[in-house]
DNA sequence: CTAGCATGTAAGTAATTACTTGCACGAAAG
DNA sequence: CTTTCGTGCAAGTAATTACTTACATGCTAG
């Protein structure tokens, strides 16, 4: 149990914790019995509670922005790119789930996360922008608002996300790869000239 | 102040302060004052901190689902019908948004929510399902997964609306009508045959 | 007028919460 | 060997929370 391992592994449990019942229910008790430590370790490694979630917010701010991966593999054929986006968009919004959801939960106590959620499709839109002028250009999409049409990408993706996320197959039991396959199979086609 | 006044101001309360805070940072004290009435009558009306929950998601469940209305104002011309019906989902969900939020927030803690919550897609889908079968057999669109399709449109639609009811105009500022307007006629052509 | 009913006020209780302090222990480093 | 450091353990504290009880007040219906 090295220090490193002692801090992160209460990260990893409020993370989880917090994500699930929220802020204010998830007691640094809970968080330290999840963690396999005392109590007093956490006040001793944070300072207050706050501090663990303060932590948590840093630790994110280092994430590799979906960002340098999208520019990757570019075909210029508009349904291969916006699907290869469209899977990894998904799979990085599930993998920080936990974080997204903190967000939504603890916008109000914790102004700072929903920056950082934010920057999250600010990001990507302008990525999608620029990949969308280009396509203009090269003369494989029609003339559209470039600005709503990545918003509306980006609301797909997140809608899809948040339902598989939160509800499971209450809503639908399709796979999600043929879901998006559809998703983006409309979305292509709708953008094409 | 009637009796039905009370409760509902007690109600009122309660749905925007769980909303913003979750429901246990939600106090009975703060919720009372919201309310602007006294701490007890919240017992007396609600019997425990949960009934107030309870009584929310029991005037939620008699709410008015979008579903009719979808039904009328059809005019089987595929973009009209579907930005009627994008503008109509946002702003049902806008409506309800404060209840949509303690819905993501309280999953946990109250199961009962998410199902009710679950219920507005899945009874969306199968109205857009059969919109969509109709139109396929009137060969005003081409053949595609129509379930996958009616949720790509929910989900668009259901982004939209995260994106605005959480980060407001961060992440763009364009007015919401334009954004649904662009986002319809996208999907609107990529359905078309 | 009066009886009842909804609400306010005051006071209190048991449980929980974030957080502190003091001490003991074991491992690693000098 | 000894010091330091991270951690566990025990006990405690002040504040808050959900919830209760008893009594006073005012409005309304009969």
């Amino acid at each position: 149990m090295s220090t490193k391992g002692t801090a992160e592994r209460i990260i990893d449990a409020a993370l989880q914790l917090v994500s699930e019942k929220g802020y204010t229910a998830a007691t640094t008790k809970a968080i330290a019995e999840l963690a396999g430590v005392n109590e007093v370790t956490i006040f001793r490694h944070f300072g207050n509670k706050r501090g663990i979630l303060k932590a948590i917010i840093e630790q994110f701010s280092y994430f590799p922005l979906l960002q340098q991966e999208i520019n990757k593999n570019v075909t210029w054929d508009l349904e291969t790119d916006l699907l290869n986006f469209s899977v990894k968009h998904f799979n990085f919004l599930m993998s920080i789930k936990d974080f997204v959801m903190i967000g939504f939960k603890e916008a109000m106590q914790f102004p700072e996360i929903n920056e950082e959620i934010a920057n999250i499709p600010l990001h990507i839109k302008n990525e999608l922008i620029h990949y969308f002028q280009e396509m203009y250009e090269r003369g494989k999409i029609r003339e559209i608002d470039f600005e709503a049409a990545a918003l509306s990408l980006i609301a797909i993706n997140f809608g899809h996300f948040m339902s598989r996320a939160r509800l499971g197959t209450i809503v639908s039991n399709i796979p999600t790869e043929e879901l998006l396959k559809t998703s983006i199979s409309i979305f292509s086609r709708g953008l094409t000239p």
